[in-house]
DNA sequence: GCATAATGTTAACATTGCTTACATTATCGG
DNA sequence: CCGATAATGTAAGCAATGTTAACATTATGC
């Protein structure tokens, strides 16, 4: 009990990862998200969200540690045995592809300074990060991998709110796909070459 | 009058403007900004805001006009005779240094879907992409300047956005410039040498 | 000058975040 | 096994917000 609260079994039963999965739901759908909402479709009385959350804030907050936790297994799955450059284009193309199927929760994940004081979310963040400076030191081992992770980064994350903003055409999947590989193509194409021997 | 109401002096005289001023200022100060503050600032009443504005949605709109007008006189002001693929990582910087300037304007321009029903946001966003795209023609004349374009700008605006979000060290701005240029630099190093004859 | 549309005001409604006081029930020490 | 205690949920209410409707006022065109 106390801190480590998570798997209590009291009157409602884990309310907590009820409201978290509630408030995912009412994400993907769409609809607009507050505290309120989030209780009555928890079928639970205004107030009893605050028994686990601080503030509206903290709520958003658990909803961006689980999205980033979602976001990097996705891209850890999708591209298992990173090997070649083009694959880089592949992971960009994940990124994306993730902000425009859940584009209300990645815009929870990016879209407001990061709550250094909650550590569950440094720590995803970071996970993620980390992920990506690991593919860069497997792909370019002469390079220094921190800028080349900062650009790859920084790339996918400018694609894929410039298409969520509709500032790029976003209308064809297959489009926008297509323009996020020739995008990292016109960037990293004097890239290392696979099958280097480590040094 | 009539759709062109801008410069018409009635009971306030410009209410519009002043509207766009004060709640420009109060996201300049930080402070969190409603309609009725925004009112109350401009010394008017609750409602006179509804007889300029739809709802809130189109005085952020009116915004985000006015920051992507700004940003784009910025950029173009800074390096105004682009010639080598330095200034490109030059032009980044004044990007990211707006964003983290005025970071809650730029979360306004930037942080939601671009509405698709507003003439004046949609030609400013275009204004912007434009000029970017003119500077990748005059710098890579042989390259096809859309790709150069897109990878640019996103790759600015990732770097500008992650370290909005703390996502990326953020605290000494001297750094953030360095880390802007060398990524540009990790990215466009084998660019195309200036002086080259136009073809 | 006067009709009329443009502009501003007052008052109200529904919703929201949040707090306080209270009710209930799980858990633990005896 | 039982009662103290803390954890959890509820009810009611406050202040603020977006928005609208009904009304007042002033500028503008005929």
């Amino acid at each position: 009990m106390g801190t480590n609260a998570a798997r209590t079994d009291y009157h409602h039963g884990d309310l907590r990862s009820t409201l978290v999965l509630a408030a995912l739901e009412m994400l993907e759908a769409g609809e607009p998200f507050s505290l309120r909402a989030v209780a009555r479709r928890a079928g639970v009385s205004t107030a009893a969200p605050y028994r686990h959350f601080a503030d509206r804030e903290a709520l958003e907050t658990a909803l961006a540690v689980h999205g980033l936790r979602e976001l990097t297994s996705d891209l850890a799955a999708g591209t298992d045995p990173l090997v070649s450059a083009v694959e880089i284009g592949e992971l960009a193309v994940g990124y994306v592809r993730f902000a425009l199927r859940r584009p209300a929760l990645f815009r929870l994940m990016f879209g407001r300074a990061c709550d250094d004081q909650d550590d569950d979310r440094v720590r995803a963040a970071r996970a993620l990060h980390d992920y990506l400076e690991a593919v860069m030191t497997e792909i370019f081992p002469q390079s220094d991998p921190a800028p080349l992770a900062t650009a790859g980064w920084s790339l996918a994350h400018g694609l894929a709110f410039l298409h969520l903003d509709g500032k790029l055409p976003s209308t064809d999947p297959v489009a926008i796909d297509e323009r996020v590989r020739s995008t990292f193509a016109a960037v990293l194409p004097p890239a290392a070459r696979p099958g280097i021997e480590e040094p």
